[in-house]
DNA sequence: TTTGAGTAGTTTCCTAGTCAACCAAAGAGC
DNA sequence: GCTCTTTGGTTGACTAGGAAACTACTCAAA
C-alpha cells in the first residue's frame, strides 16, 4: 500500500490566500484598464512618469522591478500609442529619457480613477478599520522584506 | 502652462501593496521550487492531485482558474518529468484523467515543506495575532469576491 | 441510423515577460 | 591618446499563458 504522507493543505498557507486575492484584484484592474487599451505594466510606467521630469529607462526598470529589456519593449508599445516619447540625452549619447506626451498626461487621471474604483470595489468590502489594519500589515511585510519595486504582474 | 491634475499616489492603493507583497512572496517561493526543477503552476497541479483519484484536466482547469489549453501544456511538461501520468477513460474516449506517478507522490511532501518554509519566512515577521487577522481579512475578501480558483501567477 | 448539438482536449497564434549576447559610448589607468 | 572596463540600451531565443479554431467523440432526437 502506497499511502500519502501528511502534507499541509494548500489552503493552510497564507501565501495561497494572498496570491488568490491579489490575482483577482489585479485581474479586475487589468480588465478595467483594457477599456482604455492600456495594460497594467503600461499604467505603472505612465504613473511613474506622471508629474516628473523625463526619466531614463534604466531607472524605471529598477523602480518597477523589471529588466531593461522589458522596459525597452514596454516603451516601444507606449510610444506606438503616442503616450510617451523617447528623448536623446545631450550629455551622454548612450543615454535617453522617457517622458509622457500631452496625450499621456491627459490619460493618467482617467486611469487613476479606474485604480480608485477598483480599490473601492474590492476593499470596500472591509470596514475602514479593517482596511487600516490590512494596510498596516502589508506595509510592515513590505518594509521588513525590503520590497521596493513596483509590482507588475 | 500644462500642469498635472491631482492624481492619487500609486501607493495610496491597497491593491498596490497587496500586489507587491504577493509578488515577492510568490517569487521567493518560485525560487525555492526551482531547486526541485518545478514551477509554481506545476506545484499547484501536483498539490491538487495529491491524495486524490486521477482527475480530468478540465476539472483542474476550473479549480486552478486556467484555460484547458494551459492545462494541456502544463500536463505535457509534468509528464515529461514523469511526475504525473495521463490515463485514458474507458467510458468516454474523449476524456482522460491525470494522476501523480509514484515519483510525483514522493515529491509532493518535499515541495510542501518548501511552501511551509516560504510561508514562515515571510509571515513569520508578523505576530501570531497579526497572522490570524491577515488570514481572516484575506479569506473574507476571497469569500465576498467569490474567488475560488487556485491562484497561479 | 443518421444527423446535429454539445463536450473534452489539443493546437496555433499572440502577448509579455526573462535571460544572455550584443553594440556603442563613456571613463579610468597608464 | 590608447586600451580596458563599465554602462545604457537593444535584440533574439525562449518560456508561459490566453483566446479561439480545430479534432474527435458522445448523445439525443427525428
Amino acid at each position: 500500500m502506497h499511502s500519502t504522507s501528511p502534507v499541509s493543505a494548500l489552503t493552510a498557507h497564507l501565501g495561497f490566500w494572498l496570491r488568490m486575492v491579489s490575482n483577482h484584484v489585479s485581474h479586475a484592474f487589468a480588465d478595467k484598464l483594457a477599456s482604455k487599451e492600456v495594460t497594467v505594466a503600461e499604467w505603472s510606467v505612465m504613473r511613474a512618469l506622471y508629474g516628473r521630469k523625463p526619466t531614463p529607462p534604466s531607472r524605471l526598470a529598477d523602480e518597477m522591478g523589471m529588466t531593461r529589456g522589458a522596459i525597452t519593449k514596454l516603451a516601444d508599445r507606449l510610444i506606438a500609442k503616442s503616450l510617451i516619447a523617447r528623448e536623446a540625452n545631450a550629455d551622454d549619447r548612450r543615454a535617453q529619457t522617457l517622458g509622457l506626451t500631452e496625450r499621456g498626461v491627459d490619460l493618467v487621471p482617467e486611469l487613476a480613477a479606474l485604480a480608485d474604483r477598483n480599490d473601492a470595489e474590492f476593499f470596500g468590502r472591509l470596514t475602514a478599520d479593517e482596511r487600516k489594519t490590512l494596510e498596516r500589515l502589508l506595509k510592515r511585510m513590505a518594509e521588513s522584506g525590503h520590497m521596493t519595486a513596483t509590482p507588475i504582474d
